[in-house]
RNA sequence: GGGCGGUUAGCUCAGCGGUAGAGCAUCUGGUUUACACCCAGAGGGCCGGGGGUUCGAACCCCUCACCGCCCA
């Protein structure tokens, strides 16, 4: 027997283990691979909102696919999360107060993460078990294992010697804090409250020029002031020290009699000179722009386009650098103590125009929090415009296709106008680079040092050195290893980008490899399609070929799915304390709840907006269900495996087949459309609204005391049904339904590993479904008229049937007791008219009649008569406006016409009807 | 400034050419033996404004307003 409830707490760990002991998450069987790769989380990380709902459809469609016999792999992992775990590890020393990273080294530094991640990097995935995903464990990766880093080595090498990875000097985003370059997508542009300084840069030799003060309704200048400067306005005053040159628009005519000249950059007492650009913006400001090429990015090109002269300002820390172009009074000055400095110094020189408030954008690292610097580095780059022409290619040619499609704009948009990729890092924890420089600087990349070694040689001896001369250029005074490896790592995304294949043995020619790339679906929330997405597509595309050389995508879906907000839209974050945690929603309600809510809200191309309520009102669904099973059980309804499910001969069974076999292709091909929340719906509906509502309830006379062969084929029927909405039901709800599929009777295998069943022509019974919708809606409408007559709910009361026609009379007989059971019906009995001022019904163009004159206030059952009247009488409006237009009949197709007459028929016959009832009532 | 979404019942959202839907909330009534985490019933909508296309528009097109997000 059954508990009164399902119990998430106790049964959830216990059936999660009893799966993966049973290695039913391990691909099997014969069918077409179907492959999934996780989006490694952090392995830092643990479980939020957006991981649960990234996992649940995950799960979705790994047990959907796996339940239809596919082979499947879920491959499981987690990526080294360069930046943060090094800050995770680094902030446990200090709390300890251990010696620093700096203090113990690299090597001692990187055994401490290693004994982290053994002590706390399984967090996540043990976290993920709980949400009841059904990944491989056997095959989880990490970004830093052996075999993974081969392939980032491997990469790594490939490109360089083909050209699409080199070093250069560029402007980078450097965080100050962790001094280390980042990307320019882990930099957040905040706008935040700033200041505008106006300063004026006066003319070499005293030069002056007229400049328009005012000007006319056409714009043209009706006065001039005579000025011996320039203006300019910046919002970081402190690198004017590392100005090249000022900037105006070449059409700026204000400025065209000072173009070429030059003029004096004050506190650094250099003249610098007026040229011209398209990048000023002769509207903003005073149209003049200072270009400091060495700390702002469009700064930056306007100098190189115009070999204006780069002075870099700052150090790592962002302090004003020890250099002869800085006056000696700003050396050393951390950058916003030196703009205090310039500005009041400025200001001392009476060249301060204004200062104004503004808003501005300011770069921020995602990791630190720190205001970003553009600074002038030596980094590796990895020509990302190269590999992203066969990237955006796949694309258009669908060999990797979006879902939903908008997204695949937001990827051309971002693919079309892509920077070189800055992949070095300058950590200690990563995949070093393996790079080495020789003694002489030279660089030699190779996957090992062996390797490098021999290059150098080879390089030295071909300029002439012998081997003594080289091996008397070792370190070590000669003893030592001939080159220095590159210090710096990998950005992380560079081994999430081979996540796809890496993971599958690359490059060892692993059999998974051949089965399960290109992978099927990949599964991810859209802030993440510049991440990731794009470079899994190009480092894909460019490794990865078929068996004629031609690249094959890492994934044949990309699907985008929601982000999850709280219930009054806003982004979810620690700061703003609106994070609701997956896991005490887990403890609460059960991972099924979480799950269904999730999937519910699924929408595509909308985000999800989390409440508690919605979680627990699945929680319900999920107790429905159990108590549903319960009956069955307490009934005797046992699944028979012999059972024809197309035999019946019930008419009630026969609906309750049917409508099983249309929601059976319902949910199939909305998980197939990744519609999530409409196969949620759907078979929440069929469980709830159709089986439990009704199946359940006009099934009883038959279990309680129908015939023998009714009453076995109803309990055979009713445990194939229950059966059916389990196993549509799983992959949404995993453990409840494997609880029950267990419970219920003794199988040969679990619910993860059943067969999800087709639909079936065979199964389909639309006249037993058109009958026992009738007997529902002939229910509902006893029901609706008694509460309108105020029939207390516990009294029966008789109700007849007017001169039925034979058709209804049928309908009657059979399922008469079942109608008189749930209306609340003394008995059903048969007249040829309709008693006088006896209440009527109308359903279906059939009369019934509950014979209450004078017994009971009848008002209500006039309210609603009129109403229905009036219903119709709208329908019937809106119908002839239609047939009013002659082009209606002439244009519309035929059949909408054909079906608009019928229902004008049906309106007016029921509204004829009506009116009778409501005269009846009236006379009364 | 550029791009992408959104605006439908009190709330959260489906629906995206042919009779406006769900869940929650609200109201009324219920110990009808699977379930009160329940059952029965009800009320509630110029589908953001304006224009157009169409026999027909919540749905397609244009435009405006407001709200989000991304990129500069």
């Amino acid at each position: 027997m059954l508990d009164k409830a399902f119990d998430p707490a106790a049964a959830e760990a216990r059936i999660y283990a009893a799966w993966e002991k049973s290695g039913a998450f391990r691909p099997a069987g014969t069918g077409a691979p179907y492959t999934i790769v996780i989006p490694p989380p952090n392995v830092t990380g643990s479980l939020h909102m957006g991981h649960a709902l990234n996992n649940t459809l995950q799960d979705i469609l790994v047990r959907f696919q796996r339940m239809r016999g596919r082979r499947v792999l879920w491959q499981p992992g987690t990526d080294h999360a360069g930046i943060a775990t090094q800050m995770v590890v680094e902030r446990q020393l200090m709390e300890r107060q251990e010696p620093s990273r700096r203090e113990m080294g690299r090597e001692k530094f990187l055994e401490r993460v290693w004994a982290w991640k053994a002590e706390s990097g399984g967090t996540i995935t043990r976290q993920l078990r709980r949400l009841g995903a059904s990944c491989d464990w056997s095959r989880e990766r990490f970004t830093m294992d052996e075999g993974l880093s081969a392939a980032v080595r491997k990469v790594f090498v490939d490109l360089y010697r083909e050209g699409l990875v080199y070093r250069d000097k560029r402007l980078v985003n450097w965080d100050p804090k962790l001094l280390t370059a980042i990307s320019d997508l882990e930099v957040e542009n905040n706008e935040v409250n700033g200041q505008f300084w106006h300063f004026k840069y006066p003319l070499e030799n005293g030069e002056t020029y007229q400049f328009p003060i005012a000007h006319d309704a056409e714009g043209n200048p009706t006065e001039w002031e005579t000025r011996d400067y320039i203006a300019i306005a910046t919002t970081r005053p402190e690198t004017m020290l590392g100005d090249g040159a000022v900037a105006v628009h070449p059409s700026d005519k204000r400025y065209a009699p000072i173009v070429g000249k030059r003029c004096l950059l004050p506190l650094a007492d250099r003249y610098i000179p007026i040229i011209t650009d398209e990048y000023p913006d002769p509207d903003f400001g005073s149209g003049a722009v200072k270009i400091t090429g060495a700390h702002d990015f469009n700064d930056y090109r306007v100098a190189m386009r115009n070999d204006i002269k780069l002075y870099v300002l700052m150090d790592e820390h962002a302090r004003m650098l020890d250099a002869d172009y800085i006056p000696e009074k700003y050396r050393g000055l951390d950058r916003y103590e030196a703009r205090k400095a310039v500005v009041a110094d400025i200001e001392a020189r009476g060249l301060l125009i204004k200062v104004e408030d503004k808003k501005i954008m300011q770069p921020f690292g995602d990791r630190s929090g720190v205001v970003i610097e553009p600074m002038l580095t030596d980094q590796w780059y990895v020509d990302a415009e190269k590999l992203a022409k066969r990237a955006i290619e796949a694309v258009e040619k669908g060999e990797t296709r979006f879902v939903p499609d908008m997204w695949t704009k937001t990827y051309y948009q971002w693919m079309r106008n892509i920077e070189p990729w800055c992949v070095s890092r300058q950590l200690w924890w990563g995949h070093q680079i393996p790079a080495w420089y020789g003694p002489d600087g030279h660089v030699y990349v190779a996957e090992t040092e062996e390797e490098a070694t021999r290059e150098a040689i080879v390089r030295l001896t071909a300029e002439g050195y012998s081997l003594e001369d080289i091996n008397a250029m070792r370190r070590d005074e000669g003893e030592g290893p001939l080159l220095v490896r590159d210090e710096d790592v990998l950005d992380t995304w560079f081994s999430s980008a081979l996540w796809p294949f890496s993971t599958l043995g690359w490059p060892d020619d692993a059999p998974e490899l051949k089965t399960h790339y290109p992978t099927s679906v990949l599964v991810t929330a859209h802030d993440i399609i510049f991440f990731w997405v794009a470079r899994m597509m190009m480092m894909g595309l460019h490794f990865m070929k078929d068996g004629h050389g031609r690249p094959l995508v890492p994934f044949r879906d990309v699907y985008i799915h929601a982000l999850v907000l709280d219930e009054k839209g806003q982004k979810m974050s620690k700061s703003k304390g609106n994070v609701i945690d997956p896991l005490t929603l887990i403890d609460k309600y059960g991972a099924d709840a979480l799950r269904f809510t999730l999937a519910a809200q699924a929408a595509q191309g909308r985000n999800i907006r989390l409440s508690e309520q919605r979680v627990e009102g699945y929680r319900n669904f999920t107790t429905k269900l159990w108590n549903a099973a319960r009956f069955c059980e307490m009934n005797g309804c046992v699944v028979d495996p012999a059972f024809d499910p197309a035999g019946g001969r019930s008419v009630l069974n026969k609906w309750i087949v049917h409508e099983a076999n249309a929601v059976t292709a319902a949910v199939t091909e909305a998980i197939e459309a990744f519609k999530f929340n409409e196969a949620a719906s759907a078979i929440y509906r069929f469980t709830w609204n159709v089986f439990c509502d009704w199946y359940v309830e006009l099934s009883k006379s038959a279990l309680l005391d129908g015939a023998a062969a009714l009453k076995a084929e109803t309990r055979k029927t009713a445990a194939w049904a229950l059966d059916r909405i389990l196993t549509l039901l799983h992959p949404f709800t995993p453990f409840v339904t494997e609880e029950l599929w267990g419970a219920l009777a003794s199988r040969t295998s679990p619910l993860i590993s059943a067969e999800w069943p087709a639909a079936d022509a065979a199964l389909k019974s639309p006249d037993a479904a058109g009958e026992i919708n009738w007997v529902v809606g002939l229910i509902a409408a006893f029901r609706s008229m008694r509460i309108d007559l105020e029939v207390p709910a516990g009294d029966k009361i008789a109700a007849i049937a007017v001169a039925p026609t034979a058709d209804v009379a049928a309908r009657l007989a059979a399922h008469g007791e079942v109608i008189a059971r749930l209306a609340r019906l003394t008995r059903l009995d048969t007249v040829a008219a309709t008693p006088k001022g006896a209440v009527e019904i109308v359903h279906e163009g059939a009369v019934f009649a509950l014979p209450l004159a004078g017994a009971i206030d009848i008002d209500g059952a006039k309210k609603r008569l009129a109403k229905e009247i009036d219903k119709c009488a709208k329908e019937i409006d809106g119908i002839d406006k239609k047939f009013a237009n002659p082009s209606f009949i002439e244009r519309a197709p035929a059949e909408i016409v054909e079906e608009s007459k019928e229902r004008r028929l049906e309106a007016d016959a029921r509204r004829q009807k009506l009116a009778a009832a409501l005269k009846n009532l009236q006379g009364a």
